[in-house]
DNA sequence: GCGACTTTGTGCCTGCGTTCACAAGTCGTT
DNA sequence: AACGACTTGTGAACGCAGGCACAAAGTCGC
């Protein structure tokens, strides 16, 4: 991690700031739908949940092109967002494991929307290679060498169960996909140069537990019974996501 | 979120290691299986894919239960991080929208398997309700109030599509629902008192695409040419969650 | 052309989270 | 009983992220 020094000039974008982009991003499309030709940070840090400063802060970490007293040119600013988070080209994805989950993520829309393609099925199952999902055929997890490169995949979905994950997970990594966003419960190694990020149902529910429990046990045990519930308390509307978010 | 203050003497336990503790709860597990009575700090953290002196500062936060020269049973921590996430007990849960990837949610084993049991499903189509998936028949959205308070439901998980996330929240909340875990593509707005949590495909995929850009700019693009990567670079392992993990 | 107003970009401070390194405590062996 | 090996729990240092507040910079009206 240190290894990845940042060279000085070079156009350093925290983490913290990436992953709240793609929020940007999409409240930027919404407020270009609403006929917006322009936004202040206030309108759109509004919309997208987060403090007006943090906003700002985010953006000019991409040599912002905001106007004082005026704002940002919406359009503009989505093109800038989008060269920074690599959405201008379209990028091909694998579906590995088409279970349950697999299947419905086969079927997903947002897939398509911002660039992402999914151009190969994968599964270990004879039983399901061959079958055909949206237009795609499923093949067999032994070809993904050739599969990767003939398709130019670099980014891998894995929908496996847990106790396949590491081993598929392998096999993405030899057939040179480099990046992977996790779906099963089990917590991949993978080496440097790999990026993983995981999507985990059932830690979620966990963390919401932990707090439901709290909620419990801490003041009023009737709160379940205020129907209003006793919300909008503070003066700000505080959009919860600024506590809760996976960030 | 001032307002939530923790008392001195109350255990406080921060939000990043809320976060993690899901994960050790799920090693402990793996490590049970394999017959360990008792585990190192070390152990467990390579298992969940930590730093072992994380993990302990982790675990100090709930009164931790270790013994120094021999580790801790694995058993006995099990309890203990059951019983701080509130495992303990069996959490209702209502799943709203029964599209595409709510029928794949309502099929997932993986909420079972912690106490989390889907006892609602809710839409608002009328060719939905009624349908019985997986034993429960779809109920519409507007009995909401009776559903929530009749089984018990603290916990609502939202898979609708955008447009509709925030209605349906708000409905969800004015029955009496104190935790969402959202998987539309939406920032909510709740009141306080309530936690939302996001999981949001598109999102991290265009993180993802965001370091692949970088990897593909930056020095080597012959980087997919290696299967073994460039990896294993570094003395430590280096699961790479900590990286990329989404806490 | 000028003044008042609006909004950005950022310096500074604060707080949280991570990591190192070590003292304190426990067990097994001699 | 004493010693050495091992492991936990934590004090301290460091770095990142968030938020306030303000100067700089631009626009609009007259």
């Amino acid at each position: 991690m240190t290894d990845q020094r940042p060279t000085v000039r070079d156009r350093v974008v925290p983490d913290a700031t990436v992953a709240r982009l793609p929020v940007y991003l999409r409240a930027l499309h919404t407020l270009a739908d609403e006929g917006h030709a322009t936004a202040s940070s206030e309108e759109l840090a509004a919309v997208a949940g987060v403090n007006s400063a943090k906003l700002r802060k985010d953006l000019s970490h991409l040599g912002s092109y905001g106007t004082r007293g005026v704002g940002y040119d919406v359009a503009m600013l989505v093109d800038q967002i989008s060269t920074t988070l690599g959405l201008t080209r379209c990028w091909n994805v694998a579906l590995v494991g088409i279970g349950n989950l697999g299947h419905a993520l086969a079927g997903y829309a947002g897939f398509a929307s911002r660039g992402f393609k999914i151009v190969a099925l994968v599964d270990r199952d004879p039983d399901r290679i061959g079958q055909v999902i949206n237009g795609i055929a499923v093949s067999d997890v032994d070809d993904l060498p050739r599969i990767v490169a003939e398709r130019r995949i670099s980014i891998g979905v894995l929908a496996t169960p847990a106790a396949a994950a590491q081993e598929v997970c392998d096999k993405l990594v030899a057939a040179g996909v480099t990046s992977i966003l996790n779906f099963a419960s089990h917590v991949l190694s993978v080496p440097d140069g790999v990026d993983v990020r995981k999507v985990d149902l059932s830690i979620e529910l966990q963390i919401l537990s932990f707090h439901e429990q709290r909620k419990a046990s801490r003041g009023a045990p009737s709160l379940t019974r205020l129907p209003g519930g006793r919300g909008a308390a503070g003066p700000p509307p505080s959009t919860a996501d600024e506590k809760a978010a996976n960030g």
